[in-house]
DNA sequence: ATATTACTGTTAAATAAATAACAACGTTAA
DNA sequence: TTAACGTTGTTATTTATTTAACAGTAATAT
């Protein structure tokens, strides 16, 4: 398995659900430049991202679109399903977990962690809360990898080191703090009052 | 106004609340070195990011908390108030609001639409709710240049189009989709889908 | 005074990422 | 059969970003 960077991987996980939609649709070829149009790319990045895991079109016919699918998922997904926690289930939790809840993916949430009583031991979007004493024991238990952290800012450091602690390998981080975690630890931050930031400074530009 | 990159205008904010946090403390002065460990970035990278907003700090006491505020705020952050509007009141929308709300920052979401009648001419979270053929009008009125997308991935696309007639700049995006736009506006992705496949792949490395 | 220290600002090098250039190939049309 | 076309895959070029190197500077200690 080669190793992608990290914007590629970001893309490759685009093309992955244009395709998914363009096989609904009952499509079964597409060229570089359509799919590109659809991912917001250039097709030649296209290309290249494609170049980089392996799979190969017809110049004629472009690409096939169920083979290109096994190809991404063989580079990206994981065979098995696999399991993510997340941390607080405040009002920010609770619409994460409806919005991923009922996807037919293979990633799912299945616990969530609170230190309010009234969410312990409740099933909340198909997935069943336990109390934060309990991160690493169930992280273990389930082989979770990844987590989100939607608790407050000041509790987010703390939780972070938790689920380092429990085996966590992967994090994705809504409070808006910078985790201090080892290197080992794959951060991605989804920052909303910094993204709104930047997004108001270009809008004025 | 220097023309700043994406990724430093990212850190900058990152500074920017670092700094605000450190003054509430009562800190007046910082090496690189230590907000650069606050922010996660390396300090040569912190102090290459200042370099491009024109100010200096002292070699022997570092970076002055309440200058360095000022001249990040200069290029940041507009002097007015910046208005935002959020489009989509769902569970993710509410969540959203409420993220927001309260925060004492120069941005400010002072209008929602839905096209849902029980949340039209509400107040949520302390932001009214408008009707969603009420865009172009509120959004002229109240020279809302950024907004943010919360609706459901098959609205997503006429809502972007919408706001642009709207004369909105920048989108700040979390359906799952890649928004279609004129290259004159700014569009920022929080796709968590993806978001969680990336950490997901990431985690298994 | 003067050397030392610990920092900053800036230029230079290295790395990463995006773009362009183009050969190779199957298909179609003459 | 052969030439022309439009596409892919790949290598080269350019651009952006990060990291390193180091001169300049104020404070401190000798």
């Amino acid at each position: 398995m080669a190793d992608l960077s990290k914007k590629t991987v970001e893309r490759l996980c685009v093309y992955h659900r244009e395709l998914l939609e363009l096989e609904n649709e009952g499509t079964d070829h597409i060229f570089s430049h359509q799919l590109a149009k659809r991912a917001g790319v250039s097709p030649v990045q296209l290309r290249h991202d494609i170049m980089g895991i392996g799979y190969s079109g017809s110049p004629a016919r472009g690409y096939e679109i169920s083979e290109m699918l096994k190809s991404i998922a063989k580079q990206l997904l994981s065979t098995k399903q696999q399991n993510v926690a997340i941390v607080g289930i405040g009002n920010l939790g609770r619409a994460i977990m409806a919005y991923f809840h009922g996807r037919r993916e293979n990633i799912r949430i299945i616990a969530g962690f609170d230190s309010d009583l009234q969410k312990i031991n409740r099933t909340i979007s198909g997935c069943y809360c336990y109390s934060m004493n309990d991160i690493e024991r169930i992280c273990k238990y389930h082989k979770i990898k990844a987590a989100i952290i939607a608790v407050p800012e000041r509790e987010a450091q703390d939780i972070a080191e938790k689920l380092s602690q429990a085996g966590i390998r992967g994090i994705m981080n809504f409070a808006p703090v910078r985790l201090v975690l080892p290197d080992s630890i794959y951060v991605e931050n989804l920052d909303m009052a910094l993204t709104l930031e930047k997004v108001a400074y270009f809008a004025r530009q």
